[in-house]
DNA sequence: ACAGCGCAAAGTGTATGCACATTGCGCTGT
DNA sequence: ACAGCGCAATGTGCATACACTTTGCGCTGT
């Protein structure tokens, strides 16, 4: 199909072709849709988006940047096999970024930032009382991006940042257990306290424990539903 | 140019036209070759390789992945910035990372793990007395590498391979001061002694500053040779 | 004379075609 | 009949063409 105007007229330079295909699939992967090791044709996802082979190919550059698939010359992509094994340790890596963030956040935060991290923490109390799970993980997840910010490390941000957008997907359905904000609020509230006192090695274990705590609700997430991963 | 067999008899297919291309591309760029700023048109790059823009612009991909250029749509892609306080920064995460390296280590390495870092600690030791630098810079890639398995941390020692990857080139002259070798070994011994000892948190702080000292050498080159990088 | 619009030149992003690598199946020879 | 070679079918990787976006410069209007 050429690139004719007429025949898209709307979405003709929405400038996120590459991007959009890739969150699709890049969900459709971790969801368990694509199974392991299945092989993906650059022609067949290319008529699906109903684009040509070259954004695909682009795209799959980034699948591989991101471990999801794995590319080999002239044998083409195969998605790869994210076993409880590599999420475990994606999750452990996780807890030890986010205590170096704590520990530097006690030793080098700013007042103004330890003010808005104990705005946050208070605010968060009355969405765990009040509030819906939907707001508490948006008020969740504003709290360790602050954690990341206020470690003023910027490339250990950087890591943090990626790497739970990696696990992201994973993630979903962490506060499903209807105790789970408020357990989350009270390992938060250790992290804050050991951060205001300025004690660095007792906010980095604290967050070590709360997101490894994460880790165990999610892992429970994960066997429950992969059941319902092998129906494709 | 058409894809002729005869105009291009024996390069067919050697299998590593990108990364070739990759690897030259960003060596000039870490080096100063190519100012920060500089904004590197696919057209150009592709006659000088003699390819087409297509895996050009694939390998644009992975440098910005690496972080070495910055993306933006429709703008073209330009030589990233890399700046003092970035590769401190850089380094400080290492030093955490490595960190909660040692301080796993501590926890977790096996007997055999620990007599082998032993070893090569001692190993280390002949060497800073009768080897080369060079040597000792062998040694002590080695031992570093130990620490970032014993974690037992699939992902956390990607983090820190990618990172220390990232960093190689302004490594390159951290053991120039005559003293250093002898200096590092001394702070590799108070590293050893803590995981030895099970002693976690000691670990972690032994391997944060040494890292630390390591960055501080390197920013001493850097400093020295910034005349040479405005030659370009 | 200066501000603002508009056009043109330059450059990015995608489509499509073609050359080569890989793989599986049939055909031939023993 | 079975082993091994070879060819054809499938699919990857690069080249080239074209559509669209950006940007700089000149021209017009006030």
């Amino acid at each position: 199909m050429k690139n004719s105007p007429v025949l898209s007229p709307a979405k003709l330079r929405e400038g996120t072709t590459v991007d959009d295909m890739l969150s699709i699939l890049a969900d459709e992967i971790i969801s368990g849709e694509i199974a392991p090791g299945t092989k993906l044709d650059a022609r067949v996802i290319a008529e699906r988006f109903a684009v040509s082979r070259t954004p695909v190919r682009e795209m799959f550059g980034h699948l591989a940047a991101m471990g999801l698939v794995e590319k080999r010359p002239n044998r083409g992509v195969t998605v790869a096999n994210i076993t409880d094994e590599l999420l475990m340790a994606m999750y452990e890596a996780m807890s030890e970024l986010e205590a170096a963030c704590a520990r530097l956040c006690a030793l080098r935060m700013t007042l103004e930032e330890r003010q808005a991290l104990q705005r946050l923490h208070k605010e968060a109390l009355r969405i765990v009382r009040d509030g819906t799970t939907s707001d508490y993980e948006t008020s969740n997840h504003d709290f360790h991006t602050h954690l990341y910010e206020g470690s003023h490390s910027p490339y250990l941000r950087d890591l943090a940042l990626a790497t739970r957008s990696r696990l992201k997907p994973f993630r979903k359905a962490q506060f499903r257990m209807p105790q789970r904000p408020s357990l989350s609020w009270q390992e938060h509230d250790a992290i804050v306290t050991a951060i205001m006192e300025g004690d660095g090695e007792a906010a980095a274990r604290a967050t070590r424990s709360h997101v490894m705590q994460v880790s165990i609700s999610t892992q429970h997430y994960v066997d429950e539903h992969r059941i319902n991963a092998n129906k494709y």
